[in-house]
DNA sequence: AATATCAATGATAATGGTAATCAAAGTCGA
DNA sequence: TCGACTTTGATTACCATTATCATTGATATT
């Protein structure tokens, strides 16, 4: 079992890019981050203890560590890029309330199988998909 | 069954907002367009006939399409909006081919009704949803 | 038909997240 | 240690979207 640290340097040296501190140390704060953050919340995280970290290094980081497969990109059309790392073989997919920004994840493999049998029907290869649910979540639904 | 014309009409009417000959043309242009279109593709088209509508009119409309209910926006993870009729009582979610930008419509039943049980078991009100499949259509794996 | 009121239009500027630029600094193999 | 090449961080550019505002238009009332 890999860490993460390990992926990325690995990830590095295979494409001819350089080990640095600045992306060991965001690796590390985006890993420690509360999930789907924006390149924003990450920034303002970084900037307490390392005031020195441009914005643009954080932007150009957390694109690496997708590409590099430790991150996944998520958009739930706020208008803004989301993060948050994949989870060892667990695909999920989200709840998104529309009220108060909770965020609930959820796995459902007859969903998956049957997207599989969908585009098979359509002689299409996935590559990657998304499935959002967006609504209220059951306290906003009280609230109303 | 009442045209889109009239739903336009009554929701403008229900506002206190102004029939104008742009939101008609808009609309009738619109409706006739291939689906998927964004507002620029909208715009261009309109500037063949009617070169006086401004592109902020062309925007405007499109987001009260919306609004009464006679389109739907899609976002397709491209950086740009896009617009389709709303089919009457008829959902449907999207293949996207990454290569040639094929969009491929499928309505799957046993999805949304699984989708309704992963939402109640969370205790979820479902406003809306988006499920999209990106991938290569059936002649871009082919061309591979 | 003329008028008054309020909304719509269209040219243009502002916004905001993202991505490009570039000089200075850093990495790392030779 | 040196040198080739990459990274960094400040800044600017980009681009879809949205706001602004003076002018024009729609509609109800007279
Ligand atoms: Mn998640
Ligand atoms: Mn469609
Ligand atoms: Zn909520
Ligand atoms: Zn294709």
């Amino acid at each position: 079992m890999k860490t993460r640290k390990k992926t990325l340097r690995d990830y590095l040296q295979l494409k001819g890019l350089k080990i640095t501190n600045q992306r060991e140390i965001i690796l590390k704060t985006f890993l420690d981050s509360r999930s789907h953050c924006s390149t924003d919340d990450l920034y303002i995280r970084l900037r307490k203890k390392h005031p020195k970290i441009g914005y643009a290094t954080v932007h150009r980081t957390l694109k690496l560590l997708v590409a590099s497969g430790i991150a996944i990109e998520q958009n739930f059309g706020d208008g803004q890029a989301r993060y948050e790392p994949v989870q060892d073989n667990h695909h999920h997919d989200h709840l998104i309330c529309r009220e108060c920004g909770l965020i609930i994840e959820f796995e459902e493999p007859q969903i998956e199988k049957l997207q599989h049998q969908v585009a098979a029907a359509h002689q299409f290869t996935i590559e990657s998909h998304r499935h959002e649910l967006y609504g209220l979540c059951s306290r906003c639904s009280h609230l109303k």
